[in-house]
DNA sequence: AACGTAATGTAGCGAGTGCTACAAGGGCCA
DNA sequence: TGGCCCTTGTAGCACTCGCTACATTACGTT
């Protein structure tokens, strides 16, 4: 692997870090090559322009993302959509997956504005999502199971967004009252 | 009133239908004016910054998006809420408010990111929201109030979220099936 | 050792940003 | 009519943005 590929590789993993802490706030060419430890110069060497670095970047991001869910909520016996909500909510709602849920309530926004590269990086995840949520639900025969995917990422997405703009302790009694809101 | 509060309101008028209609896409200082229909030194003229102009606009939007929740769902009985998620639902995903709520999570988005003056602007809407919501809900005594209040914000403000990043038909389906997931 | 490509630094371009200094028009009252 | 303040235009500042031209160094191959 050539120099080039090796720092791309580096880069990604710093700015992965980055983008988690503090979103997509400081993400100019020059403030994410600091934080990648390089020249804006190079980091321009790397990647092709700055959609392809965040582009990178989001997809580790998604990635991680993606693995810890499947360690969280392990495939198995598929679950009820409210027994579903409730794990996912536990665990997306949990100090480390916080960053990761407000990122990506940024990049929805971000894609909402049309800002490349976000709408292909949010059809793309999103699609994902929609795809391990489907493959879990437990449903009834003729049920509606892209319609039941997508409300689960909802109420999901729903929390975090909550849960960005929100004094801390009120995440875990909403959490709390979700649950008993959901039917059996 | 003098010429300078006649186009203060008129600024006001113009540019909050601009950002219904565009988001925070077009919202720097020349865009703005232009959508406005004044020169960009005028605006600055009429308010003290940017952020004055980004809050006064905001307000004005919240307060018509509260007029129309209001007429929506009206005082009355309160409802369960399951019932409230469903009407209010119902109301946020229709053709007119689907704006409202794309411009609201862009908001929360750039509060996310510490843009001013969107943390206050959003800490003061969310607040107006839990209020609205908290009076209208019929819970048994006992019941946490304020984190089932967020709860139902929560779960209308994922709808629109993932409103956003899809494909137009999965909405009603998606609306549909989270009914079906709320208990009674 | 000579050559060629990969890797990196320096400097800056053109466009857009929020904002402002300065001056001039325009209608009011003395 | 003269002075005054509200209103408006012109021009531009200092800065950041994404990106690039050009030169130079480092290094593997022959």
């Amino acid at each position: 692997m050539s120099i080039r590929d090796q720092q791309r590789e580096a880069v990604i993993e710093r700015l992965a870090g980055h983008l988690l802490e503090h979103g997509l706030a400081r993400t100019s060419l020059r403030q994410l090559a600091a934080a990648a430890g390089v020249s804006d110069r190079m980091l321009l060497y790397y990647f092709a322009d700055k959609a392809e670095v965040l582009a990178a970047v989001m997809a580790r991001v998604a990635g991680e993302l993606s693995v810890r869910l499947a360690e969280a909520i392990p495939d198995g016996a598929p679950l009820k959509p409210a027994e579903l909500v409730r794990r996912a909510a536990a665990f997306t709602t949990g100090p480390e997956m916080r960053r990761f849920m407000r990122l990506w309530v940024e990049v929805v926004a971000a894609a909402a504005r049309g800002e490349a590269p976000f709408p292909a990086i949010v059809a793309q995840v999103m699609a994902g999502f929609r795809h391990w949520v489907d493959g879990r639900l437990d449903l009834p025969e003729g049920a509606d199971r892209a319609g039941t995917a997508a409300a689960v990422i909802a109420v999901i997405d729903g929390l975090a967004l909550v849960d960005i703009c929100s004094e801390d302790e009120i995440a875990p009694r909403m959490a709390a009252a979700l649950s008993t809101l959901l039917a059996e």
